[in-house]
DNA sequence: GTGGTCTAGACCACA
DNA sequence: GTGGTCTAGACCACA
């Protein structure tokens, strides 16, 4: 149950904000489902319950949670967020996109090349 | 000649890595080509020398660059480079591939899309 | 019946005490109506009854309500609570009139556009 | 210099980036004139640093400010935040008046007195 | 020296 | 019990 990698280049903070980002945006959690409660998660995770405050902050501050006082923290039922991750995908891909172009190499090929093997890895 | 931008969010001697290898890439500069000295560039863009030595390191260690002592860094010349680099740049585009999957989007698609706008962004 | 919005960043408390003193200055509630006991109130919004009680103290503590041991809570008949009310209102005009002065705008026109704006989502 | 006042519902944090959104938006603060460092400035207002961390992310992550690892942080020249600016005091004007209409007072009027009266504390 | 992250632990408001 | 703020202090990356 313990997904943070310490291994990871990004903080702690972020691990945990990006975990639930992506369960929200899946559907693995539905609107209004409860988060777990800032120390129980800390407690799992063994990590510090500001570590995790300064997650879920983010996540109220992007809209994919609200907070309630004395209550907890709570998946927030909005419909744009879709469309807002999709074009936060494209702004990486335009970027990765540039990067590629930049050095002179064909972003189609090499976007085909890694679409293979991004399916040969899911075969696995 | 100052490509160092303060709102980016890279650190600077990253900033200057990623410019040289980028240049070294695209055959802008040349195998045995002597890149600056450090406290040249150091005083050209107006930062700390301790910063482009890092940054040269950094290229050193990847294999762009190769240092002679008291002579100064020049561009090494080396085959497998380019492949190198391309592998790395699949191996993000796989990553990306994989992050847009996994949200339930269309990779396919949201290339495409991504590929139009990086192309009018160039027209600008 | 239900009036709170757990999306709303008040309080729970705050959120109860609001809509009571609005039901009361808009004439809503009359002089020595009854509120709600605080138990029943609490089973309607299913929340916890200390919650209502605290919303309750504060309406008494500022003069809208008075308390009766073992009858209940009732609306005050006080003909200074819409005059004390204005000079609340009035202060937070003038509050936000030095906010949007200070930072060089024209609150004369700004407070035109948001007549309009205010109107029209009135309208929706 | 010490402008956190305790007796302020806000947070410390809140007072401090309330301050500088004020002081840049205001012109007082001019583009790429650096604040001061975390940590002068916590022992300036003899607050913890972290508390300053937390003003200076917020002023961050809404534009008004970048920040340099190792240098420093510094006032953006963003042409857009005045008008951001006047769209978030457009904001605060609308929830007062449509709370004034709310309780059944004339905002139009309301807000003729309030401006007389700023005016007249003005001239105090 | 400068910013950023994190821990340990306290304390408050709220439900 | 639940979230939010704050302090004291450590440690890391960067310039």
């Amino acid at each position: 149950m313990d997904f943070i990698d310490y291994l990871d280049s990004r903080p702690i903070y972020q691990q945990i904000a990006d975990r639930y980002r992506q369960l929200i945006l899946t559907g693995v959690m539905l609107p209004d489902e409860q988060l777990p409660s800032v120390r129980k998660l800390a407690m799992e995770l063994s990590t510090n319950p500001n570590t995790v405050q300064k997650a879920y902050a983010a996540l109220e501050r992007e809209g994919y949670v609200y907070s309630v006082k004395g209550r907890g923290n709570f998946v927030r039922a909005n419909e744009t967020l879709k469309s807002k991750q999709k074009e936060e995908m494209k702004g990486k891909m335009i970027d990765l996109i540039k990067e590629i172009q930049a050095v002179g190499l064909n972003s189609q090929e090499l976007f085909a090349e890694a679409m293979e093997e991004a399916a040969e890895d899911d075969r696995d």
